[in-house]
DNA sequence: CATAAACTCTATAGTAACTATAGAGTCAAC
DNA sequence: GTTGACTCTATAGTTACTATAGAGTTTATG
């Protein structure tokens, strides 16, 4: 007496006829009874209990093989501790979200450069507050070859990154560095390659600031012209009567996810910090 | 020439041969070369570059289809607007985390109790803190009729929070109340079930808040001994010269996952405010 | 009581983003 | 020329279900 059929079980529980037939299968809700005949599965009203358990533990996160095998082993001592592992893996779910949401809020800044950028070519004056990198240096000159090298050297600095557990999300914005004194002997060289990261990452072997500067910055949509265009940076710069008084920074503000020949589609910023000379 | 076998790439891009296999398949990265006679692929390395993208974005939590769509249109303007449904959702699922995180942490507190509480029928005065419930009327006196009843009753309830949009998380936290007034009529009569819900919780229809009291308790580790220990817990009040000034409340402290007869297997705290008579 | 509508059964395929495997073929080095 | 490492296709498995087909059962209505 006072059977449910699987469909009022469902219904009560809010959830769906196949689902309660797939915890039959797996032996994790079994029917009080079932038809021999028929096959009809009846539920007891009592059994709602079991699948509020399982609902509960579900949405802790837990999979419905541990479920079975909680229920298997019926250990209550040991529910604390399952307890803190959800937490914990919670906790470590919840990092990984913020960690998705600064990209993401990296990305959108980086696009709302793009899309407000000065024309193209035309050199402005910023004032750009301390910035913290993760730099990796390759040993080889990055200008001196082609787009090919750079992917290679792009592929190190990734991998040092990783080494380091240095979360995904920094990726999106990377760049390339050429020391204050290299300009100085008039050479555009650069071996190094960075990426930036939060102001409150941790200092370590690589990382360092950049400090706050005013800074001279050019805009760029490709990789082979940012010779030219530091060029004219560094002409301007001169003309005007500035003193460059740090590293010349190249920022990818973002990357296109538009392929030629499923090459880099790149928007950079070309900058150089200065004072009136 | 410079071309990539597979397993190189994947090396290169901390990724595996068969994800690269199966990229190539959906159509989201084609190798540039594929042998006629072998098949046997062969990437450039600058083809890393939209390897980069399909992570970053998949790391953005986009789907693979998502992402192919997305290549396959290849419209820059409509970027910012994907950022933020992505920044959206990831807000989204940050309030669910979090969510859980207080269900699990309710549930820890709750297992606390359970495993520090007195003895089983010893009485104990406690001083507790304001708190927030969302109660339901089920018009049917849960302790005329059977364990089968109440389990209607809390689908009941339960149906009011689904429509009512409470989260999940509540679920684990029930119990039910008798008002004061039947109470010093003498009767053991209740209609109302609830579950706890924050402190923050938003007052409306069925949200009441319990007063900050001192409580005699009683715990019991059965729905059919309720009444019984609920008796003694009265007897006492009357014994010692207190008075009632609230209502009573049976808290479902935890449900342990240890079924009889898949039943329902509760340890219950009731309560009663009291002062001085 | 007959019929129709609503329900239930089993079995199979599909979902997402891969991983794992078998069995056959290919490449690079010694 | 042989070995070992690599790659190929094709298939099955993963999770927690949903959807479907085709057959059988229960319940409500006339």
């Amino acid at each position: 007496m006072d059977k449910l059929s699987i469909g009022r079980m469902a219904e009560l529980n809010h959830t769906s006829v196949q689902t309660l037939r797939y915890y039959a299968k797996l032996g994790l809700l079994e029917p009080e009874y079932v038809d021999e005949n028929t096959g009809y599965r009846y539920y007891g009203i009592k059994q709602c209990a079991r699948l509020d358990m399982i609902n509960y533990m579900k949405y802790l996160g837990m999979s419905l093989d541990n479920i079975k095998a909680w229920f298997d082993t019926e250990n209550v001592e040991s529910i604390p501790e399952m307890l803190q592992q959800q937490a914990a893996l919670i906790e470590h779910k919840m990092k990984e979200l913020d960690q998705m949401k600064k990209a993401v809020q990296v990305s959108i800044k980086n696009y709302d450069t793009y899309m407000n950028a000065p024309e193209d070519g035309h050199i402005v004056l910023q004032h750009i507050p301390e910035r913290k990198i993760y730099c990796y240096d390759s040993e080889v000159n990055i200008y001196e070859n082609t787009l090919e090298t750079y992917e290679y050297i792009l592929r190190e600095l990734r991998a040092q990154a990783i080494v380091n557990h240095l979360p995904m999300a920094y990726f999106c914005n990377v760049g390339s560095i050429i020391r204050q004194d290299t300009i100085e002997q008039g050479q555009f060289v650069s071996t190094e390659v960075f990426l930036f990261v939060d102001p409150d990452f941790e200092m370590q072997a690589g990382v360092e600031i950049i400090p706050e500067h005013d800074y001279l910055c050019i805009y760029c949509d490709s990789f082979f012209y940012e010779r030219e265009y530091a060029d004219k940076l560094f002409d301007y710069v001169h003309e005007q009567g500035y003193e460059v008084i740090g590293d010349y920074i190249c920022e990818v503000v973002v990357e296109l996810p538009v392929f030629h020949h499923d090459e880099r589609n790149m928007f950079m910023k070309l900058q150089v910090p200065i004072k009136r000379g």
